[in-house]
DNA sequence: CTGTTTAAGTTATATGCTATTACATTCGCG
DNA sequence: CGCGAATGTAATAGCATATAACTTAAACAG
């Protein structure tokens, strides 16, 4: 097999690691343009091989878009792994959310990638494409800092996420810059997670006084 | 011009009113299938006239995408209306929330479109796109029933707009059925209901606090 | 080494969609 | 009534997905 260091144009026959390569060109055309920039012949070209060679590799143009915002989730969790680790004065917490907001906005093609389209939601159990994002929520619950008390975790961290990626995708719509863009989607984004850490506090607080009651 | 009742196959020249019967089939085909299920072809053959004619009322298939886009915003805005008028023991905020939610699930397809493309961002000012949901949103701000201190309204409509959003693409992705299924998304959808009256009645106060300590 | 199997790539082609051009019909208005 | 604008049609170009049949070379067995 050739590694991606062989960047001489040695005209083999085989590519070599053409599946990579194509997630890889692929990604770079969503970045601006999202899902519709994709395109199997183009892909193909640009790599210079025959337009159908990715159908060795790819069913069909959708499993290309599965294999893709598959990485593209796996590039998030890592960024948000990252932010969460380097020391900081403010909490994993918001670290987390607002590195959501930055890869959302910076890379909003490939973002826009990974929810439009329904290909996350088919995503069949084990697949590659849901172990991702299966990942990239349990590091939202990671950054809680709570303990597993109940369904409280997973709830609060749903919300956070639902709460994210709506501004995300306000904010990439433009809905922030009308009589609105007094308030900065930083600003929104830390509102929420002060709102998920006092309602996880309290819900936690709840749960033990009420076993404490029932013991 | 010919009404919609014309059900007769008279088969004329003219079919009278083509442009509104591309938008309403157009918003049945994204019903489900989302944007990518709306196909001029299919829809000329379908209303019965050549391929080419639709392109009399549409410069491209993005034109039509915007029309049908704002169309499904303005059938979103006579919900929510409904929604906050008929009488009831929940807030109006309350209402609108669970029917945005009750809309984006139901007519997800329409939905994805409405957000999901960034036709909405690219809608110029004052273009029919742009004005249907600025509609939409004056209607969440007027569902805060708060009254306008400085821009405390526009930030909590924007806030819980955006968690709406979050929660309805999360639910349509099936989020709600792993681990997380223990909440509803009805009850996270009543819980951010719940942190914007806190929220805003807290800002609305400290304002006026503010207010008569500078008198 | 050599031959066979198989993964990976090629050319050719069918099908479907968008969009344009040039031409035809009808509506509406003076 | 007749003319111009609006609306629809036929023909066609161009691009993308996807399949079929064939080719190359890599990997592996003996």
């Amino acid at each position: 097999m050739r590694s991606q260091l062989a960047r001489k144009p040695e005209k083999t026959y085989h590519h070599g690691d053409l599946r990579d390569a194509l997630i890889k060109a692929a990604l770079h055309e969503a970045e601006r343009g999202g899902a519709e920039a994709i395109s199997i012949k183009a892909l193909a070209k640009q790599l210079g091989v025959s337009q159908p060679a990715p159908y060795r590799h790819f069913a069909d143009r959708e499993a290309l878009l599965a294999a893709v915002t598959a990485e593209a989730f796996r590039q998030l969790s890592a960024l948000l792994r990252e932010a969460m680790a380097k020391p900081s004065k403010q909490s994993k917490l918001s670290r987390l959310a607002q590195a959501t907001l930055d890869f959302g906005l910076r890379r909003n093609g490939i973002y826009r990638l990974m929810f439009a389209s329904r290909t996350v939601s088919c995503a069949a159990k084990g697949s590659e494409l849901h172990e991702a994002t299966r990942e990239t929520f349990a590091l939202v619950i990671e950054a809680l800092e709570a303990p597993a008390v109940g369904y409280l975790r997973e709830r609060q961290a749903l919300k956070i996420w639902a709460a994210l990626h709506g501004v995300v995708m306000l904010a990439a719509q433009g809905l922030f810059t009308g009589e609105a863009a007094h308030a900065t989607r930083e600003e929104l984004v830390e509102d929420f997670v002060n709102e998920t850490k006092a309602a996880l506090a309290v819900a936690i607080k709840d749960v033990q006084r009420r076993k404490k009651a029932g013991a």
